[in-house]
DNA sequence: TATCTTCTTTAGAATTATTCTAAAAAATGT
DNA sequence: ACATTTTTTAGAATAATTCTAAAGAAGATA
């Protein structure tokens, strides 16, 4: 019998299947972030708020591995930047078309979607450029 | 009939003026830097491309300085902050309702009109929230 | 003017998010 | 197992920004 790894139950094949897919190896570094940024609803996670996430489950995962994955699942398309704090970065897991809320009083992001917002007059790119996105963040206050 | 604008007015007494309207103390480096950032077109400065250029001017202003005025003046309502970028702070002398393009190669900022933009569907904010702003960063490459 | 009081400036240290280095550890292929 | 390649990681380094505290400048008063 190959041994029974029973702690690697649900979420493994899911997550192993998606660092496959983006050609990475399926480290248990990258299974366990992985499991906690995509086994579950779409998130919005700085590279602390992660290592914390995964250090209070137990998992141990050096700060640095985190960034790196993060970067790593950025370049393969699993996420996304956000850019709306000079103080901290963001990573996304709804990679799709969507834009933001950002509650500055705690710093957290929250998702509008795409066909929600339309942004319209936006004039010609300058000579020579293209267009990569628009981004719109709507930025909240408590009352 | 010849009124006076900030264009033709010279640039010591406009200053002076701006500063003491905003309850601050009109000295040498605050005069000199508001003399770099409102006696011409709108711009968009980081603390260290202003320090850069009041330094090849041959003025003597300490970083910490120019950082402790740019966010004076922006309590003060003079500046805003964009946030536009990781790694770096940008300040804008234009305080009106606009937005950006950000060339991502240069780290360079080029307003939009506010007119010239529509942002239509935003969903209303979430409960005990206000929106403050709607920001939109249309970010642009080289072809 | 001289004096008093309140700001302001500044050098340098500290902070903080992030990146880098380089050596050990783990994964993969044969 | 062995060889090769990738990955992890502790700790050092980087870079934007902020802080500290002491010296300097400005405004008020007489
Ligand atoms: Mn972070
Ligand atoms: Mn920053
Ligand atoms: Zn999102
Ligand atoms: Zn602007």
């Amino acid at each position: 019998m190959g041994k029974a790894t029973r702690e690697n139950s649900s979420p493994a094949p899911f997550a192993a299947e998606k660092l496959r897919t983006a050609g990475l190896r399926p480290t248990r570094q990258r299974m366990e972030l992985a499991a906690h940024l995509f086994c579950g609803d779409d998130r919005h996670v700085t590279a602390e708020s992660l290592h914390d996430e995964v250090a209070r489950a137990g998992i141990k995962v050096s700060l640095a591995t985190v960034y790196n994955t993060l970067h790593q699942f950025t370049a393969a398309g699993l996420l996304r930047q956000v850019v709306v704090d000079a103080v901290r970065g963001y990573f996304d897991t709804n990679t799709g078309d969507h834009q933001h809320f950002f509650l500055e009083d705690e710093g957290t992001l929250i998702d509008i979607p795409g066909e929600a917002i339309q942004v319209a007059g936006v004039p010609a790119a300058p000579a020579g450029m293209a267009v990569d996105r628009v981004d719109v963040v709507v930025r909240v206050k408590r009352t």
